[in-house]
DNA sequence: AAATTTGCCTAACAATCGTTAGGTAAAATG
DNA sequence: CATTTTACCTAACGATTGTTAGGCAAATTT
């Protein structure tokens, strides 16, 4: 019964610090302000965690192991391009809604991290951001998207995507599959190719 | 001479700050760091300024004045709802290419600010993403937008427009015409009326 | 039952934080 | 020329920061 069915010490702290961090960020949480909320004093969670900073590292690499693996699911299974960005939407809002707390120390808080982390950090986003090009790179070739700016559709999907972080509640009406899809028929709007040659076409 | 042509000691300290925020968040620059730069003692900026707390406000609060002056002069000349939006993208991305700095500061740091300040920030943040939402519905009524979900359509766009903080350098190769042309025609075909009734349509 | 590990504690550390007080030399003003 | 103002300085303050050291009781392992 060690930690069966029951969260560790360790990521009840991780849990608590992405909360604080999420609220008030990084900088201005302090471990006394961790340590108050799961009832103990500071330097006691330096029996879980080596420092404040390998706090952040956990979170935002976590979340980018998230990330990445499920964009490269998307890429390995083959769907055509605007199911491949569908379903690449879908799971970047799934893994956001399922812990805003965490994500949202991914996408605001990173800059934070020591300069070592940091730069493997900014790879790793790096490569996510091109396994999205990939996908219009697809679309374009396919026919099925408008001959677009790469750089920019890419931009403007990761930035809507990512702001549901700033709104979304878990309290809300909306779940994680009604958001993507709205998410993705605005941007497939702007994306898909309009046949107007073929009279039969609706939009 | 006294301030004719050059730059106040003040606006000098504001500038300073505005760029070590961007790049370390607010709470990790300290007056210090922000006297270093001037080759200045941290008390000796007491002279000109009030409190850190009054540097952040300054900075927010100027950002979020220039965001409402640009949209309510677009709201107040007639345009249609295309022209309207188009106008206010392009208002939107001068001012944050304009200064970098400040405009991350407006975008990041504003959770930093005083609870106080905190609350009239907010209101006017939304305030001005309800002029946006006011030029959407618009559009939908003069029936050359799509019927999409006003809500995603703003969050959308202005993540969108305000993501180009991130990737942004005022040496690179776009102005903020440019920018802001290809940002309205991504969200333009999204949002754009199909018209395939009509053979003669081009998009 | 003895030995070890686990999980917390108190106390304290050096460093850094924003900010205030009081002084001083140069510049502006009369 | 005398006076006031401006723009900085040094020194120091109380508070808070992340972190370490050493101890102690309960739980676990041997």
């Amino acid at each position: 019964m060690t930690e069966f069915q029951t969260i560790s010490r360790k990521e009840q702290i991780i849990v608590t610090a992405a909360q604080l961090f999420k609220q008030k960020g990084y900088e201005a949480s302090s471990m006394r302000d961790i340590a108050l909320v799961l009832n103990m004093e500071a330097a006691s969670l330096y029996h879980h965690i080596k420092s404040k900073e390998e706090i952040l590292e956990l979170i935002c690499f976590t979340m980018a192991q998230k990330f990445l693996a499920a964009i490269a699911e998307v890429n390995d299974i083959y769907f055509n391009a605007e199911e491949k960005l569908r379903k690449a939407i879908l799971h970047h809002v799934e893994i956001i809604t399922e812990d805003i707390n965490k994500s949202a120390v991914f996408l605001r808080e990173w800059r934070s991290l020591p300069e070592n982390s940091l730069k493997d950090f900014m790879f790793l986003r790096n490569h996510y951001e091109s396994e999205f090009t990939h996908i219009i790179e697809n679309g374009m070739q396919e026919d099925i998207f408008e001959n677009v700016d790469k750089k920019f559709a890419v931009l403007s999907i990761l930035s809507s995507v990512n702001w549901i972080n700033e709104w979304y509640q878990a309290d809300g009406k909306m779940n994680a599959a009604e958001i993507a899809k709205k998410i993705s028929d605005f941007v497939m709007g702007g994306l898909r190719k309009k046949m107007v040659t073929d009279p039969h076409y609706r939009p």
